[in-house]
DNA sequence: ATGCATGAGGG
DNA sequence: CCTCATGCATA
């Protein structure tokens, strides 16, 4: 039953003295290969927006039967130009145009020696941009420096767990099961525990020592579904340390707008607390009544009491208010991540503080950062108003490969396929890549992104009540996520 | 805000 | 190879 609730298993951190890196990865029973059948993906689709789902037939027809503009003609230019103008609809979207273009230039990547031939950027025209895109300035843009390596790069994790719900809107995946590695990294000292938080309206608590030990993961045989994403979870928060060495290391910014204090600066913080709150609402809750999307409703079950795990509205009520604050404190998305880096010593860039505050991460992971970031609020809340040191990380290196820019019709022919066949076989890939003109790994890479993307929460189109679409698609687009502000 | 990419960890 | 967590580079 549904009810384990299995605990949150908490690990403490450890130190290690080569903590090279390590971060949660679970992998899931299924068969790897070709797609039989269409799979589960369908089903979700189906069953949470119609949007997506739109076919539901799983037909193995022949990937290359895309009529498309296949093969067409096919530069490889760069990215510059602002082809890619894809306005948000990735997903279908298919222009008339039968041009392929792919930027990429082939399987070595280049380096950004050159500075990756074209970068332009563009005119703020966002709100806050200016200031974040600051920030990231400062720590990217060289990349190529140092030699590469993984210093500070990954460095997290934590633990998390929960998985089954079956009620799950979004997404009833084949997977389920997750597991934890617990693991931390460097660390001098250890701290972990978060604080107990005021958290917003529900705050919860949770006493209750969990025993460390990976938690379960279920596949096997059955596999609820990994997300359930608004239905329950368990949650775990474990922070655990950093600092050590060299590494987290402060940062400041050099003076954005609002202020340039970050809230724990340096470190000195340690407060430990581990069972902290987590939710717990009540007994039997389900009832916010904020729920924007269609969400379903949560089987009836799933008044787990409290504990640990945060609900899926926990984790949007959390969000909303996490962003909130934010914006108020003043700190951009990429503050924060970096923040975070000096006061765990995991850093996070913009695009993780963004996907936490859009609800785009899976569940398990916003169950993670779900309790760094409400520590961070309360570091931020206190110290608003001390200056703090600066400093920064220096950005190290890899090189990144160019990013591929597919092009409309592609992407349309790519999710036509993806609809028919989620997991294509590594024949199918190469094949479809041939056809469309692109690497391999291209089209290897697009159909994981795509299918991480089914799985995320976000309800891609919020909930279009009506459904159906036709194609399938929706414009993802933004506006679903934070009615609010 | 997101698309494409990298990589760890697990088969 | 996949899944998942993350993030650079972009739009």
């Amino acid at each position: 039953m549904r009810a384990a609730t299995s605990q949150c298993p908490m690990l403490s951190l450890q130190e290690h003295p080569a903590p090279p890196k390590q971060r949660l990865g679970r992998n899931v029973p299924t068969h790897s290969g070709q797609c039989p059948i269409p799979r589960p993906a369908v089903q979700h689709i189906s069953q949470l927006s119609k949007k997506w789902g739109g076919g539901g037939g799983c037909l193995l027809r022949l990937a290359h039967s895309l009529s498309e503009a296949v093969a067409r003609s096919n530069h490889v230019h760069q990215p510059s130009s602002a082809n890619e103008r894809r306005s948000q609809a990735e997903s279908r979207a298919i222009s008339p145009a039968p041009r392929v273009m792919a930027t990429t230039a082939s399987n070595h990547y280049n380096i950004l020696t050159s500075s990756a031939s074209i970068v332009h950027s563009e005119p703020g025209s966002m709100q806050q941009a200016a200031a974040y895109r600051d920030a990231q300035t400062l720590l990217q843009n060289d990349y190529s420096l140092q030699s590469n390596s993984h210093p500070l790069s990954h460095a997290h994790q934590w633990i998390t767990a929960l998985s089954h719900g079956e009620g799950a809107p979004w997404s009833s995946s084949p997977l389920g099961d997750q597991d934890i590695k617990p693991s931390v990294q460097g660390g001098g000292r250890d701290d972990m525990h978060n604080s107990s938080n005021n958290n917003l309206q529900q705050q919860q608590q949770q006493h209750q020592p969990r025993p460390p030990h990976l938690v379960h993961q279920s596949h096997g045989n059955s596999h609820h579904d990994a997300r359930a994403w608004r239905t329950t979870a368990a949650t775990a928060h474990i922070p655990s340390m950093a600092t050590s060495n060299g590494q987290s290391l402060i940062y400041a910014q050099p003076g954005f707008g609002v202020n340039g204090l970050i809230p724990g600066s340096g470190q000195g913080m340690h407060h430990h607390s581990l069972r902290d709150h987590e939710d717990h609402h009540s007994p039997h809750l389900s009832d916010h009544g904020h729920a924007p999307s269609q969400h379903q409703q949560q089987g009836g079950h799933h008044d787990h009491s409290d504990e640990d795990t945060p609900t899926s509205d926990d984790l949007e009520q959390f969000a909303k208010q996490f962003k909130q604050r934010r914006i108020k404190l003043g700190f951009t998305q990429a503050d924060v991540g970096l923040a975070l880096g000096t006061l765990y010593g995991n850093v996070f860039s913009q695009t993780t503080i963004c996907r936490f505050e859009a609800l785009q991460l899976s569940f398990k992971n916003m169950c993670k950062l779900k309790p760094l970031l409400n520590k961070w609020l309360e570091e931020a809340d206190s110290t608003s108003g001390s200056p703090t040191s600066l400093d920064k990380i220096a950005a190290q290196g890899r090189k990144r490969k160019k990013r591929t820019s597919i092009e409309v019709s592609v992407k349309g022919a790519l999710e036509s396929h993806f609809l028919k066949c989620p997991k294509p076989a590594a024949s199918e890939i190469t094949s479809l890549a041939d056809s469309l003109q692109l690497e391999k790994e291209v089209v290897r890479v697009w159909f994981c992104n795509r299918r991480q993307k089914e799985k995320r929460m976000t309800p891609p189109g919020g909930a279009l009540p009506g459904t159906e679409d036709v194609y399938g698609d929706t414009p993802p687009h933004h506006g679903v996520q934070t009615p609010v502000q």
